[in-house]
DNA sequence: CGCGATAATGACAGCGCAATCATTTTGTGC
DNA sequence: GCACAAAATGATTGCGCTGTCATTATCGCG
């Protein structure tokens, strides 16, 4: 328990790995980076005096050298958001075994926290920048723009940058609305938390639907500009069927809300599906486990973030080796017992 | 849509600065890191010229000169855990708007795997740690020991090396298991996945508790190796009501279990609290919505993860001046619907 | 006004590694 | 066995910043 010392530490250096070997500093370097264009000989007497001394390169200084860190920066715009700790195991289980770091920034669905982020990011010079949205500030993007390092812009398709993953966020929505109107729900709605950009472009797909089917009402829509969370869902429908008691359908547009809407429901002994139906979106593992389990859009989180870094790591390797630049990961509407 | 230029950038460096200002370079290295120091009068010439050449200063060179990152280095078990998310958010809120980042090392419930990553971590010269568990090998507990930089050890209390914030888990789950006794159950069982050094001890913790009133009855304690989950949850009910069908309440270490076992009593028409109870652990934000809410024993995860960063950003900035080095949050007992 | 004390500033070197280009060694084909 | 190409290795330099210590400006006080 006692406290620390700060004794200085006497790490070994690549000067002293080469001299122990017997080769130049600069063969100790390429062993650990390229150990392709090394000779076996020299490899292996490298190998061991690494070994022996126990030396671990120091990034710092190989960042300033080589003016490129090993870190590859992760923008999110919540940490809570369940949507996005799928999407950060998926980076982290590509990431792993490689020499990179990822460093997660998030930036609390705030724009301009973004860009301030982008920016302080970008000064580490990283190997290369993941971000989670297309709604950068003008700044911002051109920030990503002019950076030296490769980017993906995840969870959507669209207009990006360098490279893309994602799907159709809302021919996702359009999706869950239909398969409401194909189960025969006539006055169907909505509810949402957090307005960010994607969940307002989500809204306009539902929208675009159900007035195309003359089902929309405004006196459906719900929406706060609260985080997300279990609660806030039970709020929503709590209040949505006070404005509209007739309601007999709702699509949430996050697993939290389905589940708080769920419940919310029981409380009041409203049947799910009969009195009511309701579709989730991203589909968490616990949807499926729900009584009644919920139907819901399911959206390829994991995927996203593990095909993200697999695409980042490439580029990185070799630069322009990624053909496929932008990809579409699609989505599936999942009926359970909830519609 | 274009492939992005990997130009070679020109961002201007302490040099630029200080020959724009009319000072020398280590002047500006000094309004940026301790600007008291600095006259105001040089102070004001040095921030007009960084604004107006748009300098950001490189954490590569930084790290190199001064043997010390910017980074702070957060090692957790797993990034699906809930547990861990909220953790995090308390750490992250609390770096935001300092000169440090945070990096997460995920070491996958895997005490070797946390060795590598405290290696790693290492490399970086990291300003300060902070890791989940006291249960490293031998040689990881050696490498912080040894570390030159101030170390947090979260979520329990207990031997620490350095500085700690946690609650007694113990004690905690011991509070879960009176709870149920207390209100008359009288063959309480217990369900627990993914079996770390922790879960094993808490497992300890009931049957102490059990085993002195009499109670104890190892067909009712079903334990899967398996990450926890919803799913998980339900599963080790069906195979507990399998074992031992008169099982009156059920202790589950995990608040993902407690929902999908609140599921799974559902599914099979089990009145919960009536017919059986269920204690969470942990409580998070969805616990004390579902229907009946559950009884949990709450723990207090967000501010260790904020307690934590606090110390550490502290003892950085001035080693020594954290007196209270081993913090022990507490926990709560809340009695809600389900038991 | 002058002395010593303190605050403010600067010169210089070096942190540990990789880029660059020069040099040496090895391999190849006839 | 030789000329040449290709592979392997090395010497030097500098990345951008901060630690150290020396130097200069500023202040308080008798």
């Amino acid at each position: 328990m006692a406290r620390k010392s700060r004794a200085g530490s006497n790490r070994p250096t690549l000067a002293d790995v080469a001299s122990a070997a017997g080769v130049s500093a600069i063969t100790v370097s390429r062993t650990i980076r390229s150990p392709g264009i090394v000779s076996e000989k020299a490899r292996r007497k490298v190998q061991e005096a690494i070994a022996r001394l126990g030396y671990t390169p120091d990034p710092a200084a190989s960042a300033l050298a080589s003016r490129s860190s090993s870190t590859i920066g992760l923008l999110v715009p919540s940490l809570t958001n369940n949507v996005f700790s799928d999407v950060l195991r998926g980076v982290y289980d590509g990431a792993q075994g490689t020499r990179f770091f990822v460093q997660i920034g998030n930036y609390r669905y705030s724009a301009l926290e973004e860009e301030g982020l982008i920016r302080t990011f970008l000064s580490q010079r990283p190997a290369g920048l993941i971000v989670s949205s297309m709604d950068q500030t003008p700044e911002g993007r051109r920030l990503l723009q002019a950076a030296p390092c490769p980017i993906v812009q995840i969870m959507e398709t669209g207009d990006a940058i360098d490279m893309s993953v994602g799907f159709d966020q809302l021919a996702a929505v359009r999706a869950g609305a239909r398969h409401l109107r194909d189960r025969g729900y006539r006055r169907p709605g909505f509810i949402s938390a957090r307005m960010d950009p994607r969940a307002q472009r989500r809204l306009g797909a539902f929208r675009d639907v159900t007035a195309a089917c003359g089902q929309l009402d405004e006196a459906r829509i719900l929406t706060t500009p609260q985080p997300s969370s279990v609660g806030i869902g039970g709020h929503l429908l709590e209040q949505l069927l006070a404005r509209a008691p007739d309601t007999d359908a709702v699509m949430c547009n996050n697993d939290d809300l389905a589940v708080g809407a769920l419940m919310e429901a029981a409380r009041r002994h409203i049947k799910v599906p009969d009195q009511l139906a309701i579709c989730s979106y991203n589909d968490i593992e616990m949807a499926r486990h729900m009584v009644p389990a919920l139907s819901a859009v399911a959206t390829p989180r994991r995927e996203i973030g593990s095909r993200a870094i697999a695409m980042l790591l490439d580029e990185i390797g070799a630069p322009g080796s990624v053909t496929e630049r932008h990809v579409d990961l699609g989505f599936e509407m999942i009926a359970r017992e909830s519609t």
